[in-house]
DNA sequence: CGTTCAGATGAACGCTGTTCATATACCGGC
DNA sequence: GCCGGTATATGAACAGCGTTCATCTGAACG
């Protein structure tokens, strides 16, 4: 507890050193993940890109998984950012299921366009599967995590409120809605030898029967044949800190 | 190839040696995961269980992946005789409909039931997500989970043909439903810490509202307020071999 | 009996997460 | 200006991991 503030200035240099280390930490363990992958994310890796030693992490984060949830969020804000310029995207369209189905492609094609971030944010097992304690009790595993879904809770939620959802718990469904998100993406991350479907007609397939399922006229996205067709060209626009890594291509 | 059959009776005990040894080691592993859990599963602990020496693993598996999908190939039964339980409990129902619902919460219920064995099915990433060569490039990861998942789409294509279903292609169809189940499961394992509605909330919103999407007429299960609730005494009816394992409860 | 050879092994390599005694550098108090 | 204390950082070490390899064993064959 240094807030005892030694008089004056000297307060300030030691702050920098206490938690802007922390963030470098972070930074460098970022790094890695987009530049090296996901495998390359390990403690000793993350200190030498760093600057210092190994055993030096341990004095800012207490375990690997700490670390982890970390990097965790502050890679969240790249989902962050494309969930908001997707809906920032769509705010001009008067269907209020095409803001919908924007923010579910928006995360799918995210998950599926840096799958060594996502494994790093939704796919990272808790080490002991019981062997996790909640820490301090009050604070969530990701907080900028905890606004994202959020975020898709409201925008269900007033679907729900103007009558296009059928009513329901708002957050129910939008956990539903997830889910199904994430199970796309984790599978095809995981299963990449599964003799999968074209991804343009899973995802749509995915989001028009998702949304379907809970609108109250039984609606579908455009009921038509290719529902998910219109965009695939903008797929790259959110990426704001790409990194291309070399012979990881694919 | 050693068929030339020394003769005579020597043939056998060494036949038993070459592919018996082989299953003996899976079994080892599959018995870790079962009692020990996802954690233990490593080559040494497999090989100590199996009786023999870590070095020995690999004169029946190239690489640690390989054992893993030889486990996960064990693994399946267990969920392929709930699928089949399910079908046959639901097999009497007229409504066809039901029928996938019994196969998605079979589905849900085992994985949720079995989050170890699910993580080693479902959940083990692909060493170098670059890095995996199809080996012999006709056949698949996991032969028993191909069957598993043609059973599904097969029971797609039956609703699709009756009208029940939209048209639509059943593969693609089956794949979102796999993969949304997939979705709930691996999210309900990996984020515990997550402030997730009840379960059966959850599972009875997706498969009511993947039913209804699917649906031509848009009617889901039971269009009522509780479609999930009916079963959820037999949960554990499906048990064969469960074990119960110290300290690792929940 | 001697040779051969598949099957099994102990030891080793390089890596991992984590801990700990030790060293360094800076700080307030004298 | 110097001293003692305290946070900060480190190298070395521990146990365990997946994997490889020279070596050993034991049974089958001529």
């Amino acid at each position: 507890m240094p807030g005892k503030a030694t008089r004056a200035r000297a307060a300030k240099p030691r702050r920098r050193s206490a938690e802007d280390r922390r963030r470098q930490v972070v930074a460098a363990a970022k790094r890695i993940v987009l530049r090296q992958g996901f495998e390359a994310l390990t403690m000793r890796r993350v200190a030498r890109l760093a600057g210092v030693s190994a055993a030096a992490l341990y004095l800012y984060f207490p375990d690997r998984v700490s670390l982890m949830a970390a990097v965790a969020d502050a890679l969240f804000h790249g989902l962050l950012a494309a969930f908001r310029a997707a809906l920032i995207r769509a705010e001009g369209n008067p269907d209020p299921r095409a803001r919908l189905h924007a923010v579910m492609t928006a995360y799918l094609d995210w998950g599926l366009g840096h799958p060594d971030e996502y494994r790093v944010i939704f796919m990272t097992p808790i080490t002991g599967v019981a062997g996790h304690r909640p820490g301090p009790p009050g604070v969530p595993a990701a907080p900028s995590g905890q606004a994202t879904f959020q975020a898709l809770q409201a925008e269900v939620a007033r679907l729900i409120e103007r009558g296009v959802f059928r009513p329901a718990e708002p957050q129910v469904v939008a956990e539903a809605l997830w889910a199904a998100g994430h199970g796309l993406v984790a599978l095809l991350i995981t299963k990449p030898d599964f003799p999968w479907s074209p991804r343009e007609a899973l995802v749509g397939t995915m989001a028009d029967a998702l949304c379907r399922g809970f609108s109250a006229d039984g609606t579908g996205l455009r009921a038509g044949s290719k529902p998910a067709a219109q965009r695939g060209e903008d797929r790259h626009a959110e990426a704001d800190e790409r990194d291309p890594r070399p012979g990881r291509s694919r």
